[in-house]
DNA sequence: CGTGAAATCGTCATGAA
DNA sequence: TTCATGACGATTTCACG
C-alpha cells in the first residue's frame, strides 16, 4: 500500500468506469501493472466493491433522519444488529460513546414513513428512546479519500 | 423510472463491475436496452457516479464520530458549506432541525487527529459549540436500495 | 427494444529489470 | 516482486430495423 495505490484509490472513487488505460496514465505505469495493483486492492478488502451512487430523492428515499437511541441493556451485540439491518430504511447502524447507545441512520420517503420507522425501532429489543434529527438540507455527502499516510 | 430501473439500480449497487449482458439477463432484456436505460439514468442524475466502496481502517480513516455543531447564527449558507467542504476529514455535512444547526461526520485515523478537527470546526465562522459522538463500532453501512414506489 | 458489427477494453501469458 | 509488452476474447457502444 503505496503512494501509487493510493492515487488509484482516489481515482476510482471519482469515476470507477475509467478503463485501465486512464488509469494507468495518472500513475504513470502500464495497464498490466495498474491491473494488477487493483486486483490486489480488492483482494485485501481495501476495494470492498464497485457500486453506483444513487441520487436518494430520485428513487423515493428524500428524507434524511439521523435517530439517537437509547437503551436499558448493552446493545452492543449481533441480536441487536439483526434486527436493524432487518429494516431497509436503516441506511447505517453504530454503536457510540455519548448520550446513547447506539446512533443509526435512516432515509425514507415521507414523514409518514419517518414515524413508522420509529415506532418499529422502539420495537426492538431493549430500546427504551430516541432522539431524533431530521436533515432539512444536505450540503455534501462524499467518498472517502485515503489520507497521504498512517503515522 | 419503472420497475425495470429500480432492478437495475439495485443490481449496479451490488456490483458495478457486472457486464450489461449480465444485466440484461437479470431483467430480461436485451444489452443494448439495457446500456440505453442505465445510459439515461447516469444524464438524470439518478446515478450520480460509479465509484468504489473503500474500507477506512485500510488507508488511515479508522475513527468514525458524529459532531452536532452549535451556532450563533444562521448556518445553512454557502459560506458554511465551503468552509466545512474545504475539510476533508468532514465526510458529510447536514443543515438540521433540532438540537443544533448542523450535524457532520467525521473520519480521521487518530483520537488526536479528531480533537485536531474539532478545533478547526470550531474556527468556522458562528460555530459556538460542538457535541460528540465518537462511534466504538459500525454494525454496517449499506447502500440505498430504491423503494417499490413513491406514491 | 432487438440485432449485429466495429472499436475498445479487460485479461492473461511471457519475459525483463 | 514488480513492471512492460503483446495478443486474444469479451464487452461496450452505436446505427439501423
Amino acid at each position: 500500500m503505496d503512494d501509487v495505490d493510493r492515487t488509484l484509490l482516489a481515482a476510482l472513487q471519482h469515476d470507477a468506469t475509467q478503463s485501465y488505460a486512464a488509469l494507468a496514465g495518472q500513475v504513470g505505469l502500464s495497464t498490466g501493472a495498474v491491473h494488477e495493483r487493483v486486483r490486489k486492492l480488492r483482494e485485501q478488502g481495501v476495494v470492498r466493491r464497485t457500486t453506483v451512487d444513487v441520487e436518494p430523492a430520485a428513487v423515493g428515499r428524500g428524507v434524511l433522519a439521523f435517530v439517537l437511541v437509547e437503551a436499558n441493556a448493552w446493545m452492543g451485540d449481533h441480536p441487536t444488529r439483526d434486527a436493524l439491518a432487518a429494516l431497509p430504511e436503516v441506511m447505517e447502524a453504530h454503536v457510540i460513546a455519548g448520550p446513547a447507545s447506539l446512533l443509526v441512520k435512516i432515509r425514507v420517503g415521507t414523514p409518514e414513513q419517518l414515524q413508522a420507522s420509529l415506532r418499529r425501532l422502539f420495537q426492538v429489543e431493549g430500546v427504551t428512546g430516541t432522539q431524533t434529527v431530521v436533515v432539512l438540507e444536505s450540503f455534501f455527502e462524499r467518498p472517502l479519500d485515503p489520507y497521504p499516510q498512517t503515522p
